[in-house]
DNA sequence: TCTACTTACGAACGCTGTTCGTGTCAACTG
DNA sequence: CAGTTGACACGAACAGCGTTCGTAAGTAGA
């Protein structure tokens, strides 16, 4: 029996296997939104170290080659991603006498948005923000800033700001939390933090000792809430 | 000739090769220092994404598995290296009267450390604030900012939110700037994003439209002195 | 019915971090 | 001085990564 014969009966097999399948279906194509909604479950799971284009592929039941007819790159992916988390966030109707408060609630949901993927805020860090649904949000924050009476310069650098911070209290809550996917970082309870604290010599480090108590403070999000509500009433 | 003779005849060649270079010296040891040091030459030239362990060990003529001996892992390495940064920045002794100005200085020196190592900061994101050479500086801050009268537990959260939005800034920045090794991020210069913020639709953009100057503005740390002195102007 | 074109994907390339087992050299010990 | 021990160095390999290429398959138009 030769390759060609071999691989001919091979054929035969799966259209007499394939028998039964038929009425079940095709399988379904693939399409950005899939690619998008399977990315976004694995994240989720997993965390965004291990969100790998293989995975994404596995997970679609193909090979990895596949998605490139779709998605120019793992960067796009990324985009993409921010980008649908992006649409889900609500922009209020400005009202000027709580602008304040807006803002701030526009801000928590994109924490908790990044916060429920674990670490995507890093591709939100690199991801360009000239992603249109990125601009729809700072569009609505500019427009609640505005009417509140701040200035538009300030408003542009607030806004800037606030995306910023965001971002980047996400990305280390996700990573304290998560276990990364690989790199070993140990997650410490409050408790033994600051034990660790109260550890180092009061010589060199007189103030962190005595304050040890306030570093790891918070119940939630309240570090959250401190920051922003300071870059709100610096305006 | 078999293998046995052939091998031998190849350390005879080298042995033979080695009578020149005899005097010249036998290869410097390696240790955490080097490793550290040549690490950071890398990321300096070429960005932090090009960071990587088996690079570090061709620049010490080395193969990577001779890294491992004296750092766990690359993780490790980059702990050491944000610790490395850390230990440059300069605390000045508290002043009462300019705790301000201290405190806007050592983010700035900070800053500008990331900034000369394009992408680092990302590394400063994931390693644990508990490295002994970050809590020196947070040390510092703390102190300058008790001096300055700030109550201690609004102190500690703003360090902490100052050190994210420093973080934040310098790897936004760094993406900005440098081609990201792989990531095709595009760098778009000014003239040119302010002509793509134009070209949105005034019906659903329209703040954005009306400011898009303002959005992308700012000489030099503009955004980021904007956004220091909001957080340290609402304490 | 034949052709052009989009979509799908197996196989491979070059790269990554990390581990294992072996080799090599320096210094301490008897 | 000879012998042993222990730390250090490193070649080779593994599994996994993003990405590309060439080809197969299926669909729509002529």
């Amino acid at each position: 029996m030769n390759r060609k014969s071999a691989s001919a009966r091979d054929e035969w097999a799966a259209q007499i296997a394939a028998l039964d399948e038929q009425p079940a279906a095709r399988k379904e194509p693939i399409t950005v939104g899939r690619i998008v909604d399977t990315a976004l479950r694995l994240v989720e799971t997993d965390g965004y170290a291990s969100l790998t284009m293989r995975r994404v592929a596995a997970a679609l039941d193909t090979g990895p080659a596949s998605l490139y007819a779709h998605v120019r790159n793992k960067a796009e992916l990324d985009d993409l991603l921010i980008g649908a988390l992006g649409k889900r966030v609500a922009l209020p109707a400005p009202d000027a006498e709580r602008w304040r408060a807006q803002f701030a609630d526009v801000c928590g949901q994109l924490r908790d948005e990044f916060l429920r993927y674990p670490g995507i805020a890093q591709a939100a860090l690199s991801a360009a923000p000239k992603n249109l649904d990125t601009l729809r949000i700072t569009e609505g924050m500019l427009g609640i800033l505005l009417a509140g009476g701040v200035d538009p310069q300030a408003a542009a650098w607030t806004i800037d700001a606030a995306l910023l911070y965001v971002s980047a209290y996400t990305v280390e809550a996700s990573l304290r939390r998560h276990p990364d996917g690989g790199r070993d970082t140990r997650v410490v309870d409050r408790a033994e933090a600051l034990a660790r604290l109260r550890m180092l010599p009061m010589s060199r480090f007189p103030h962190t000792v005595e304050h040890a108590d306030k570093i790891g403070a918070g119940e939630g999000h309240d570090r959250f809430d401190f920051a922003l509500e300071l870059l709100l009433r610096g305006l």
